[in-house]
DNA sequence: TTCATTCTTGACCAATCGGTCAGCTTCTTC
DNA sequence: GAAGAAGCTGACCGATTGGTCAAGAATGAA
């Protein structure tokens, strides 16, 4: 339905696109929300803080967003949205080594671009995910199953070793998700304060060998 | 100093062991106190709902302890002083095999027996690490950098591939760790809400296949 | 028994929390 | 330019926070 027009030439009379000064204002108060979620968890986060941050009186804040949950769960919806674009087409035809790659290298690219992201779900889940069961119950879940069903097959067809899917791919979210949650570790532990696009790409070499041939998986076009 | 016989019969003039009911009552809130901090994180605990989890009216709970920030950093050195004690005599000697099997079996059982500890570490990290810093940078720096030279001479005896010490320290961390701190989500995907003893022993033997296969180390003795 | 030390606790406090609201200004549309 | 919608915000609220304190109860060594 509706063409390619209706940008703005459109009353959106339910919510859909609002005017421009709210579009902007929310842009910047989700900015600054999940800087400040991520670095105070969601407790420790006040609506104050987020609201300097995001150069608005904390009344504005509410004004636009409604509650301090809601703001909250609308990030959380942000992060699972462009979460789950992840390895969404695999099919048993690829190349094992190729999309076992790709997973790896757009997952590390996700905790160097997106820490805050990162560390904003990591911190939901480490609480019990109050506000996620419903969705790791449900569609995380489901996403899972299908993608250990195609590693199934693949190690039915002898392209790699029969490991257990699923702890394949906790080992990867894990491996990847540690450079963004654990930043701060990482820094302390290797001293480079700033972790560099050279060292992600060392470390994203490394996993990606380790775990390509710690599960068999044969090259077929390899490096 | 000091024999084997000051056990009781001494005076304590300093601190070190106080009477019998302080010790029954700090064991007491400590146990609380990590439960709930690992379930609320520093600023989502609050000194009621611990003092209540203690069966202790709050007050209690500020004299022996101080302040909420004292008793935070009590917890926290007291995990890091179990964590201290892993892997405490490795040699170049030893066979890499063994040593790496260890490694990952006694992490998975501190995931498993102590969830809240190792929860209670992560939430420190993710937010910064702000009362850990210099533990960052001196003491597990120290601890790392003494193993990586280890793994560093077994790639130079050809006993494994020379990968990056430090990345295999971190994706053996992670990966072990993420069974403690992401145990919700493992638990909302997996299905399984009670973990058992023998799920664990299956995700720890794919890790160490993975991990010393990836590695390309030779085992000696094998199973 | 004496008496200092340790332990226990409810009352209280200032600060901060998320959230409401009334009234204001600024836009948009005809 | 009128009128209604959208945006803005300081004042205010009840609840909760970490922490203090004084006064009393229990304990233990002399």
């Amino acid at each position: 339905m509706g063409s390619q027009l209706d940008d703005t030439a459109l009353k959106a009379p339910l919510e859909a696109e609002a005017g421009a000064i709210r579009q902007r204002n929310e842009r910047d108060i989700l900015d600054a929300a999940e800087r400040v979620f991520s670095r105070h968890g969601y407790r420790g986060a006040s609506l104050k803080l987020i609201a300097e941050e995001a150069g608005l009186p904390k009344s504005n804040v509410l004004y636009y967003m409604g509650s301090k949950k809601a703001l909250y769960v609308r990030l959380l919806e942000g992060v699972m949205e462009r979460w789950n674009m992840m390895l969404d087409d695999i099919s048993v035809d690829d190349d094992p080594a190729e999309v076992l790659s790709a997973f790896i290298r757009s997952k590390m690219e996700m905790s160097r671009r997106h820490p805050e992201a990162s560390r904003l779900f990591a911190g939901e889940i480490l609480q019990g995910a109050p506000f996620l069961q419903e969705y790791l119950r449900g569609e995380l879940r489901d996403w899972v199953e299908s993608r250990a069903e195609v590693f199934r097959q693949w190690a039915e067809r002898g392209l790699m070793d029969p490991v257990d899917p699923v702890s394949l791919i906790f080992l990867i979210w894990s491996a990847t998700q540690h450079y963004a949650d654990f930043q701060s570790q990482v820094a302390g532990i290797t001293g480079h304060d700033d972790f560099t696009d050279d060292d992600m790409q060392r470390v994203t070499d490394f996993l990606t060998q380790v775990v390509l041939k710690g599960c068999g998986v044969v090259s077929s076009s390899n490096s």
